[in-house]
DNA sequence: TTGAAAGCGCTAACAG
DNA sequence: CTGTTAGCGCTTTCAA
């Protein structure tokens, strides 16, 4: 490998102004400069990042903790968060947990060897793993991205969709389109996301004065078998109601599949909503709730990013992205019964965001 | 940070003989490193892999270059790659480069800096980057994933899969279910994938002894879109053949929403078929060729970190690995006709084999 | 405007 | 068995 000694002997100058020259510092003569550059394209010399990052303490990379890229809800994510890095010279680490804490602990481990400048997590759990605390003392930044843990230590951020809007406004949108008996599947307890996607349904229920049977809530994992294997459930022990809404896509893929086995039309003789749009809800024509994975990602970037420049954490604690509602054809245009409620602060219409907003 | 030296001091040694403990030198008495032990726990002290990296020049860290880690075919073979290398302690970084030569040239320059230990390149065209070569001059070992440039370099290597095969398999299953007339969707002529499967398709179909209509055969770019606008186009043409094969399930799902738009019902009025097992073809039940890309995934890192420990490249040039055929609904169980001619080497029955192949 | 030299945290050769 | 020390390639004072 080529070393900036080597480019100084070719010069003729010292590995001094040669720095000077490869870092743009502008007190070189022209003459020296263009003599040095000449000798690095010469020798096809590279700045060696390892020694710059052992020197400055600082390696321009961030790592991403995903539970497994396969998940089709983080690829987008992942995209955002590449994109905006990348073009501000980070680089991503990308680190699957599969969900075994024991693996994301090696892995932080891992990271803080490494000396990443910053972990984004998109793990957290509502049990939180302690093995986060090492980051910290550490002094690693590090930013909650789409689940986030029940209690925010200091220090810590999370950015992620509003969940709970989410759930309101796909009852919401149930409701308008004059559907009035509700079913729904929940993700897993052990997920924020989950949990407040459930607060937004029965709060959406509750501000449209709907009933919540008990026995139309059932608890998923939020894979397709699972809504499968629920709506299977749920039909078969005689349950009709005239919507079905899914926590996320793919269990609402996993009910389409059962409804459309058990020889239910939708949306003629159903309604399926679900969260998180999926591309692949076209092939279904499935109605769903778009979380913006992308954007996600890219503000998760922008927050780490700004935060490492400026050498402090972003203003507020929770960054959260607006939903919009994604229309396909899994609800009829009108189900019969004209809507009673009209207005409600924020849903009716849901605007186009760009940017991240505080709630 | 607390270093070597907080933690020689505090445990009254050297850094040597604390160095001798964090890599598991057994010339330590077992009294020094007890007391050595102690002080990192107490410390918290992780060895800094910057440090490492300068001194032993290597990074263990690999990084791979896809088009866009949003197109379903990149997440399974990333994930495949991340696991192995991961269990091998080689960090994997992900680089995006959007199919924008310019931003792949960047990415290169950046990796080289970096000095990754190995790239993964997946986003080979027909028509090659020159840039791919600073990575030979630099010393870094490179493999082609998936796609492939016409020509292999020495020190040059690839793993994918059998596309042609695949193609073929595809071909064959349709004509064992009586199919005769068969249509086909191509992708880009820049990926080597493409032009393999447009082979398989071809000599499948000759194999058989079937027409290839020239008509039949149109050129896709491997998007839902593409799919969809030009099933339509065939179909309105007037042209109605028994089965419709696309190159890829994107374009497979794109045809499955013209057929339904057209009122077209698959596969009673028409089969269809795809390749790469898209896990929400289940959505439609699509039938569709896997070419494995966790395996593929995970036969890149095998063959890298191989590479990487012994320090010289795989004994083959090219490694291939054997396709499947993934049945779903969207091919009739038979469509009338009964099979004329069932041996064919390798086809008929495809096995399902664990470790990467050699063609 | 340029150069000499210290030092980032670690490994490894060598000495004790 | 343990310590001293010379770098790895770079940035960054400080002097010239």
């Amino acid at each position: 490998m080529v070393t900036m000694k080597d480019v100084a002997r070719r010069a003729g100058f010292s590995v001094a102004t040669v720095s000077a020259v490869v870092n743009n510092v502008p007190i070189v003569s022209p003459e020296a400069k263009r003599k040095i550059l000449k000798a690095i394209e010469e020798l096809q010399y590279r700045p060696n990042h390892i020694a710059r990052s052992l020197k400055g303490s600082k390696t321009r990379s961030i790592a991403v903790l995903v539970r497994d890229i396969t998940n089709p809800f983080y690829p987008g994510m992942v995209f955002g968060l590449e994109d905006y890095c990348w073009k501000h010279h980070y680089q991503v680490i990308l680190a699957n947990t599969e969900n075994d804490p024991q693996r994301e602990n090696m892995h932080i481990d891992e990271l803080i060897s490494r000396r990443v400048d910053a972990v984004v997590i998109g793990t957290a759990l509502t049990n939180r793993n302690p093995y986060y605390d090492k980051l910290r003392e550490h002094g690693i930044p590090y930013l909650f991205i789409n689940r986030r843990p029940p209690q925010l230590h200091p220090n810590e951020y999370y950015v992620g969709a509003n969940n709970k809007l989410a759930g309101e406004i796909a009852v919401r949108h149930l409701y308008v389109r004059g559907y009035r008996s509700i079913a729904f599947i929940t993700g897993p307890a052990e997920y924020s996301t989950s949990l407040e996607r459930y607060d937004g349904f029965i709060s959406g229920m509750r501000k449209l004065r709907l009933p919540v049977e008990d026995s139309w809530v059932l608890k998923g994992d939020n894979t397709m078998d699972a809504g499968y294997d629920l709506t299977l459930r749920l039909i078969r022990s005689g349950q009709r109601p005239e919507a079905l809404f899914c926590s996320n896509d793919l269990m609402a893929f996993g009910a389409y599949l059962a409804l459309a086995e058990i020889g239910l039309e939708v949306p003629r003789d159903i309604a399926l909503m679900g969260i998180d749009n999926n591309p692949n809800g076209l092939l279904i024509g499935l109605t769903s709730v778009d979380i913006r994975n992308y954007d996600m990602g890219r503000a998760a970037g922008e927050l780490i990013v700004r935060w490492l420049e400026k050498g402090q954490g972003p203003d507020k604690t929770v960054s959260r992205l607006r939903p919009r509602l994604v229309e396909r054809r899994s609800v009829r245009a009108n189900a019969g019964t004209e809507p009673e409620i009209c207005e409600w602060s924020g849903v009716g219409q849901v605007p186009i965001v760009k940017r991240s907003q505080t709630v």
